[in-house]
DNA sequence: TGAATGTATGAACAAATGCTCATATAAAAG
DNA sequence: CTTTTATATGAGCATTTGTTCATACATTCA
């Protein structure tokens, strides 16, 4: 009665187990203060690398690192503009992501 | 000019740094597939330790020990019922991030 | 062409993370 | 009480993660 209720819940999440393990491997690029804070930013303005870097206590390799992480993950696009590589958001569910989680922060 | 828009968020995101330091620390709750994977079945009713520990390939040892992180991040609460602790979702706020991260990944 | 500038990359390392195993704690059942 | 059942906790360990340093690559400028 109650019990079959749970066990299709858990049906359900075992059956799905790779959607939800693709799920934690998107929000855990946001679990990191650098990421965040350069998401955030994008969600201003795209930026170059050394605009970037202004603002993050980390090195400029540092930063170049985790780019190449949110730009395999798809988060952000680049272009190159001289001698600069412009990023940007490559969508706007990164800005109603981060607009969630806020939510949650400012209770 | 351009120069002052980029700036002025440079500016924002030093100054709220903690802020976005709790966001990340946040989402890096969301970013373990057993802890996703938890929050995702407590959206769709309660359950005790015994419930949860079915569906996860880990031992109930290590599913305490992500409840105690859930909990100690005030994303789940307990009651005891007789032998067992029931474990329920503090607020909706984890199915909005939830429900939130699943509309990105089904794009 | 050569120097300078902006960005990327690989190696190395410390810190954090998530798990298991063994065991403790707490309530229930006998 | 004693045993059983459900959950929690601490130690130990392997893996992952985020960073720095050194250096490579690519474009611009002189």
């Amino acid at each position: 009665m109650e019990n079959s209720a749970i066990s299709k819940i858990q049906d359900a999440i075992t059956r799905n187990s790779e959607l939800f393990e693709s799920l934690a491997q998107l929000y855990k690029l946001f679990g990191d203060a650098s990421r965040v804070k350069i998401l955030v930013a994008l969600t201003q303005s795209e930026m170059c690398v050394s605009e970037i870097s202004e603002f993050l206590s980390i090195t400029q390799s540092a930063v170049s690192h985790q780019l190449r992480i949110l730009k395999s993950s798809n988060l952000v696009k680049t272009r190159r503009e001289g001698k600069n590589i412009i990023y940007s958001l490559t969508d706007n569910h990164v800005r109603t992501i981060i607009d969630c989680g806020m939510e949650h922060i400012s209770e």
